[in-house]
DNA sequence: ATTGTATATTGCAATATTACGATAGAAGTA
DNA sequence: TACTTCTATCGTAATATTGCAATATACAAT
């Protein structure tokens, strides 16, 4: 097997786990913080910024792409990444509505 | 390769991907949404509302209490399951932090 | 045209994940 | 005790991910 059965899941569920895949790896959030702290989307030296070669960086950065957490535009030579930022939202929002389900129900279990 | 090179990023860089990662699959989506859906956290039945073998939802349910996400108390025969609020606040939390970072710096690039 | 710079793609090896049948263990019930 | 129920673990097959060297592509500048 290896492939996940995405079908008997809803699309709410699937598109969440989608994000959260996305963003299950120490560089791809380290990517995520870059693109934040360099308030204009500085085009180019995210690779310098991380410990691994550049196709691995690209790699990444297709992933995030995919997920629909970044955009790219083409500036000349380089490119200008950027985060998108109704889709961060969107995951934060998620996580924190499950939170405070949580915390009405208040569950005194265990 | 397929080892993730931890080594080289921040503890909170690999904790908040670890928690993302676990999130990472729709059949764990589905068990937290489940898990907050029946106030008290009810034993065993986790397994007939998911699309999926017993092991299967049991390595899952072992992925997230890896990730400390959830916690399971036994309890006679079956095993009560819990999510553990601390951990599901700190990445909400997070991301949240994130957007809200983001909205300040209101980037007008691309 | 050639050279340099920035990024993507390809191909591959190492490792991880997903899924499940078979089985095992632990607790309850007849 | 024997039987059932619930959950975990083992073993294994299929597939995905991670990482990088080598290479390709695209633009810019000389």
């Amino acid at each position: 097997m290896g492939a996940t059965k995405t079908d008997h899941f809803t699309n709410k569920q699937n598109s969440i786990a989608m994000l959260a895949k996305a963003l299950g790896h120490p560089a791809r959030i380290a990517i995520l913080e870059y693109l934040i702290k360099v308030d204009t989307c500085i085009c180019g030296d995210i690779v310098n910024e991380l410990p691994l070669a550049q196709p691995t960086v690209s790699q990444h950065l297709k992933e995030l792409k995919n997920a629909g957490l970044i955009k790219g535009d083409i500036e000349g030579n380089s490119i200008c990444y950027c985060i998108e930022e109704k889709v961060l939202d969107k995951i934060g929002e998620y996580f924190k509505t499950l939170s405070s389900k949580l915390a009405i129900k208040n569950s005194k279990c265990c």
